[in-house]
RNA sequence: CGGGGCGUGGCGCAGCCUGGCUAGCGCGCUUCCUUGGGGUGGAAGAGGUCGGAGGUUCAAAUCCUCUCGCCCCGACCA
């Protein structure tokens, strides 16, 4: 069951990356096709917890789902020019439907009049539907997500943080006026930021995009950046302000109160399984994988010790007795009562899956009436009494929750800084550093892209109000020229 | 897409430069015994068209050409 010992981070970050994946089984490159990665199980449990908990806060604020076609035909990514343009380069096509065989061998068949291109999001063949949808203000907002895959034919790929196919959710808004639509990018924003920071808890910082860093036809982007253990970013999700680009591109029109056609205001939203490489990044050890417990496909691991057949029947029973008192408290309980495997072994398993906590029962503990605890961020064991072990058990997933938390954020505290003078600026992002760097900037693309020459490090965002230093005019961090705020650089994923 | 590395039982590798018997090693896997509170020990087994195609040769894992894929660095991006 072992697949492979865990490369420290301090030695090799990328490898170790891999590693933590590879030893939980979370997933692996599909080997066969190109660029894409097969989800293995326990992976796609994590997307699953994460995938619920996003779908509810969108109910809950009035979306629903529903499902688009895979394929797009290639006209409509023409229709808005940026977006094409920003896609362009990534899209893989369908241009033959049908085959033959000739000499045995399997051929294409019939081209295709139209080529239809795999959607790489669904901004244009949504906003097809809308227009036949939407004829009044009546038929506002209209909110729609739609989890699936999509598929971007990246030059370089990485698991979960950037793959040729990935799964993820597209909201696609629409709205009677521009401050409806605004309002919804932002509502949209927090519930990422509520999922990050008290589900997977990655504190996240809030802002919006550069021209240059911006959704390839959106008026504007905001997103959510978080820090990973190396100092770099990752862009944890996003929220467009359409404006009226697809509006008009596919005229989406309706009649407002006093009669007049109207273009509508749209917002696009979505979150990705790059989340999971967030998790991997934010929170795991040289160990193998950390998960918090409201990720955690298993709660809690009951290991099983024993050394003759009567003790052995006696703490395999006793631990599964303990596993539905758990479960009764709503927590998924694994019991690993496999013969084959020592003690030993079975606690490394749970711990390279990031399991959150492990209890242990063997003889001595049911003579003493209690289960050893082990969480998985904790150093050491500690006895708890199996009458009230539910509660304990409750309270100490709760505490690992808050705890993973409060280290994120105190690692990110301690790698986050003001700077103000090139030199410095440089040195931060020498050979493989990174931080969050405030600093000010000019305002303009030229510079943007200037510094990112010079450093790797990018404007990651321009953050909202209540994220960074309070606002300050200041002088450029590159070309000395005035600059009204400082904003968010880093190296990112 | 450019530069570099790699592809040999499930995993990690040796062999390749300098072609030559039945392609080895470690881990894992199967069966049995043993062991069991942090990766038990032993015995006997199973498992490979050497990424793929073509070529050179009496003979190719090894040399040549093409191709597919993975990893790292860069440019592009969630």
């Amino acid at each position: 069951m072992v697949e492979s010992n865990i490369t420290t981070r301090a030695k090799d970050y990328a490898k170790w990356y891999q590693d933590v994946i590879a030893a939980a089984q979370l997933a692996e490159p599909a080997e066969v096709v190109r660029g894409c990665m097969v989800v293995r199980p326990h992976g796609w449990a994590v997307w699953e917890k994460i995938q619920a908990e996003l779908d509810r806060r969108f109910k809950e604020t009035g979306h629903q789902n529903a499902a688009f076609p895979l394929l797009i035909p290639l006209s409509f990514l023409q229709k808005e020019a940026q977006h094409a343009t920003g896609f362009a380069m990534e899209c893989a096509v369908v241009t033959h439907a049908g085959l033959k065989t000739v000499d045995g061998k399997i051929q294409l068949k019939g081209e295709l009049e139209e080529p239809y291109v795999v959607r790489p999001t669904s901004e244009t063949i949504i906003g097809h539907f809308f227009a036949k949808w939407i004829d009044s203000y009546r038929d506002l907002p209209l909110l729609i997500n739609q989890w699936c895959n999509v598929m971007r034919w990246e030059l370089r790929t990485r698991l979960f943080l950037r793959t040729g196919e990935f799964w993820w959710q597209e909201g696609h808004t629409a709205h009677a006026s521009h401050e409806e639509a605004q309002e919804e990018v932002q509502r949209m924003l927090h519930i990422y930021r509520d999922v990050y920071e008290n589900v997977l808890a990655i504190p996240v910082t809030l802002g919006a995009k550069t021209a240059n860093e911006r959704f390839a036809g959106a008026h504007e982007t905001f997103c959510v950046e978080a820090m990973m253990q190396d100092g770099k970013a990752l862009q944890g999700a996003t929220s467009h302000d359409l404006g009226q680009n697809f509006g008009k591109a596919f005229n989406i029109t309706f009649q407002n109160k006093s009669g007049q056609r109207e273009f509508v205001w749209q917002t696009s939203w979505g979150a990705s399984t790059r989340m999971i490489g967030a998790l991997i990044m934010a929170h795991s050890d040289d160990n193998g994988l950390v998960l918090p417990p409201r990720v955690a496909p298993i709660h809690v691991a009951i290991v099983p010790i024993w050394k003759t057949d009567s003790e052995r029947a006696a703490v395999v029973e006793a631990a599964h007795n303990l596993a539905r008192d758990l479960r009764d408290d709503g927590l998924i309980v694994k019991v690993d009562d496999r013969e084959e495997l020592k003690p030993g072994a079975k606690y490394f398993e749970w711990e390279r899956k990031g399991v959150p906590l492990r209890l242990e029962l063997g003889p001595r503990d049911l003579a003493a009436g209690t289960a050893l605890s082990k969480t998985r961020i904790g150093d050491k064991k500690e006895p708890l009494s199996l009458s009230a072990l539910g509660s304990e058990v409750g309270r100490t997933l709760d505490t690992m929750q808050k705890a993973l938390f409060e280290r994120a954020l105190a690692f990110r505290q301690s790698n986050t800084l003001e700077v103000d003078s090139w030199a410095d600026f440089e040195a931060v992002f020498a050979g493989a550093g990174s931080k969050f760097v405030y600093a000010h900037w000019d305002g303009t693309t030229e510079t943007e892209l200037a510094i990112k020459e010079a450093t790797k490090a990018t404007i990651r965002c321009l953050p909202l109000e209540g994220h960074g230093p309070a606002p300050s005019s200041g002088r450029c961090i590159k070309t000395g020229k005035p600059s009204a705020r400082r904003v968010l650089f880093s190296k990112n994923y």
